[in-house]
DNA sequence: AAAGAAAGCAACCGCGAGACC
DNA sequence: CGGTCTCGCGGTTGCTTTCTT
């Protein structure tokens, strides 16, 4: 493993983050840290990270505590490989939210942001590309030898948010929210015909809004967040099942017809929802 | 068996958003 | 209302392990 490196003064940069500080170690946390951080977590719970270390007696910065903790030693955390329904549900959900690590953790229980971001990266990617698929708009590489949907190939590019492949560079939910303002009218129906299809599909398989850390800032927080999830599973679902009907035919015409194209997205939802409570 | 390459993954970094003062 | 602080996120790094030659 890492060798853990203990920050001086010469190996401190100019910048002001926390972990630059005098003193603070960095690198692979010990049995020991870990253990420390654990306890501490337990009794007296986590939150207040950059004043943490000092109280619980750690020479760590808050980050390197609150990853470590939210990575690792959360009692919630599922070790072990990535199973294929698992990899089945992070492929779906890349192809609606793009690189939104943390959302996409949030639907899936026990695993983090930073394991499946390292998942995606070191296998699905490339299972994409070696399928021909590229795994950032989920469309072919070689649009050639797609055939008929070809045709369609650079209008989809122009217009189609079905995944966002280049996402601004904070992430956050909010900003998933709120960065569409392509506003497409959906019915009241509509979005009650998704808030149902919900209630009937259930949550067996996207796993339940967590309760904790990471990515389940996404649900736990109130009705907009609940309802932000309802809309989410019935993105998923709607998507599979898209991609069922298609059945080797034009993927990307079922994606067109996605929940997601149909609201625009999810902001757009959220919009209709309460100007339509 | 040894060396180099590739893969895997934990941890770090910098930035943005929201909370707080 | 502007400045500062804190947290959380995605991108990236670099060390360790495994595979290949």
């Amino acid at each position: 493993m890492k060798k853990p490196i203990l920050l001086g003064t010469s190996t401190a940069t100019s910048r002001t983050q926390c972990c630059s500080k005098v003193g603070i170690k960095k690198g692979p946390w010990t049995a020991e840290e870990d253990e420390v951080l654990a306890n501490y977590i337990k009794i007296e719970g986590g939150g207040r990270w950059r004043t943490l270390p000092k109280r619980a007696g750690l020479l760590r910065c808050g980050k390197s505590c609150r990853l470590r903790w939210m990575n690792y030693l959360r009692p919630t955390v599922k070790r072990g490989p990535i199973a294929p329904d698992e990899e089945d549900l992070i492929l779906r959900l890349h192809r609606l939210l793009g690189n939104r690590w943390a959302l996409i953790a949030g639907r899936i229980p026990g695993r983090t942001d930073n394991e499946i971001k390292n998942y995606w990266n070191t296998h699905l990617s490339k299972n994409l590309i070696s399928q021909g698929i590229d795994p950032r708009t989920h469309k072919p590489l070689n649009p050639v030898s797609h055939g008929s949907s070809q045709a369609n190939q650079d209008d989809d590019d122009d217009d189609v948010p079905e995944s966002n492949p280049n996402p601004p560079s904070s992430s956050k939910s909010s900003e998933l929210m709120g960065e569409n303002t392509n506003s497409m009218e959906t019915t009241n129906l509509e979005s009650h015909q998704i808030y149902q299809h919900q209630q009937e599909v259930g949550d067996d398989c996207m796993g339940q809004p967590s309760s904790s850390g990471n990515g389940g800032d996404l649900v736990e927080n109130g009705n907009e967040d609940h309802m932000f999830s309802l809309f989410l599973d019935s993105l998923i679902t709607d998507n599979q099942q898209q991609q069922q009907q298609s059945n080797n035919g034009d993927l990307w015409e079922a994606e067109i017809k996605s929940p997601m194209v149909e609201f625009g997205n999810p902001q757009n939802y959220f919009n209709h929802q309460q100007q339509h409570p």
